[in-house]
DNA sequence: ATGAAAGCGCTAACAG
DNA sequence: CTGTTAGCGCTTTCAT
């Protein structure tokens, strides 16, 4: 409790002869005012270089402007672009934007929760992994759900996964690829990214072909990445196509397959998912199929904000993707 | 103010038939209490499913446990790696963190400031452009910065980039390369960037060649310096070897010079700067100079919380760097 | 070991 | 058009 010696309201109103209230009215511009008071309050505040103390704000209206973003990282192509956009809108629309990167910690995502529950944020835009998500959570806060199935009353914004699994597996099949394997995450993690991987299982059936998915999760290694890629083509040295789920695992099992003296799309044609801007630039040969980030963004701050402004049944959005082409597949 | 139900102390008070006062002691386990009480207490919070409110708490010891991070963007790999690792330190020390892309707008830069001196946040890590920073903010708050000199007082936290300017240009020379080119910001943005360029000039000056650097800042678009880099090319068809100032734009000149039929490394040899871990995952290939970056967020956290604590002269870190090997130079 | 009362800085009835 | 008063929910002297 050291520098207890702010400027205050008060203080401007002694300066300028006024009282308290008259400040706070000039300050929110509200309700009727004499140019010559306001004027004197003007000067007041800018002498004493006064600050409106936004916490004793916050107090009483109960109202942070405060969004949480709960992702494993933002150090990623996907996420880094998807929070980059949803800070920006969120901006626009006057609400300022707290990082949480969870890194798949059940603990993390709780804590965050926590803040909401606290007061500190008025809402919360979550993609993080299973959040332990409190009934009375889902029913009253505003919270909405990027890319993940967090629980009934939440909205979902999320792309067209079973259509993309569907392109990247047909492509492959297209370019005649026998030996098609996919990677995802585990079955129990509760993303829709498992849409990805029902169509390519389907796809995959009726083609008379077997499937077969490798599980990575969010918090597994690059290291621990490379030995499960690896192991795939020792496993199955007839693999001559791949369809990661992500363009990071796409990347690193064309590393793999490069190290391990195939050519691609020679030998082995690979399709990865997202297409993030920033792996556009560094990657642009890769085959990939793209989501709408920026619209993921900007549908989900809208959905976002009308809970914040009361409306109670607010719906899924499911967005299109696009086929991407490159050179790998 | 719809929602002014909410349990509060008092609530917890009454129901377990005791003060306030007693109330928030349990809360914050000071001074003597029977277990009884404590007991009793617990109990009720339990019962009405009590969460004391952050903000008023924060309005009394006027901490808000927030820190703001103001970088141009976090849709980058840089800055991406960079803000998850110091939102990772701040978590566990007990900050939550702001997330503020600036865009390089420098408006957005300044309300950044200003929610600094509203109280809404307890300190400022910024790798921001160019903001304007007022005197009074510059001696009293805690403020670290990245790789940007701010103000004489604000301690930086910064790559050895001269060295690293160094290492890639030489690297250039060795490779026998007669006609290098550099890209960074114009020379009035004060970024450490610039020690990049210094290096490049003094080198190429030694070694009795050219200096020529293309001006490529961070509001321009991928479009912009595709446009840039094309001009680049048709400007000096000489140039066999470019030292870009990050790994982004090493990406976008090998995508345009590749369009042009260039090879690398064959005909043009390409040095990047960063290293950060996507690009690593993404493009491989790159020979470029990496900077510590796990190391400059948790260096900077540390700085900053020095601060925080009262510490009054913080002096800035230099961090090393390493070349990169990679198959484009 | 516990409580009463004052106040953090601001806003909004309600008067006038 | 302006002021008085009563809080927002919590913490902390200062008593007892």
């Amino acid at each position: 409790m050291e520098k207890r010696r702010q400027v205050k309201l008060e203080d401007v109103a002694a300066l300028a002869g006024v009282s308290k209230t008259t400040v706070s009215r000039v300050l929110n511009n509200r309700g009727y005012l004499s140019n010559d008071t306001k004027q004197k309050v003007h000067e007041a505040m800018a002498q004493l270089n006064y600050r409106p103390n936004a916490i004793a704000r916050q107090l009483f209206t109960q109202k942070t402007n405060l969004v949480g973003l709960v992702f494993p990282t933002v150090n990623d192509p996907f996420f880094g672009q998807l929070e980059a956009g949803l800070d920006e809108h969120l901006y626009k629309r006057g609400y300022r934007t707290l990082m949480g990167n969870s890194q798949n910690n059940p603990q993390k995502e709780e804590q965050y929760l926590q803040l909401l529950l606290n007061h500190q944020i008025d809402g919360l835009i979550i993609g993080a992994h299973n959040p332990a998500m409190p009934d009375y959570l889902e029913a009253s806060m505003p919270i909405v759900s990027i890319e993940r199935a967090v629980a009934p009353q939440i909205p979902v914004v999320a792309s067209d996964n079973y259509r993309g699994g569907q392109l990247a597996t047909q492509r492959l099949l297209d370019d005649g690829c026998r030996h098609i394997i996919h990677t995802n995450y585990p079955k129990e993690v509760m993303t829709t990214n498992q849409g990805r991987r029902e169509a390519y299982e389907d796809l995959m059936r009726t083609n008379g072909r077997p499937a077969i998915t490798y599980e990575v999760n969010y918090d597994t290694s690059v290291e621990e990445k490379k030995a499960i890629f690896t192991r795939l083509f020792a496993e199955h040295p007839e693999v001559d196509g791949i369809f990661a789920d992500n363009d990071t695992n796409a990347g690193l099992i064309i590393q793999v397959a490069k190290q391990l003296g195939r050519r691609v799309p020679a030998d082995l044609k690979v399709v990865g998912f997202d297409g993030a801007d920033g792996t556009r630039i560094l990657f642009p040969e890769l085959t990939t199929v793209q989501q709408s980030i920026n619209e993921m963004a900007t549908v989900a701050v809208e959905l976002l904000e009308r809970q914040i402004a009361g409306q109670t049944k607010v719906a899924s959005v499911t967005l299109p993707i696009t086929l991407l082409e490159g050179t790998t597949a």
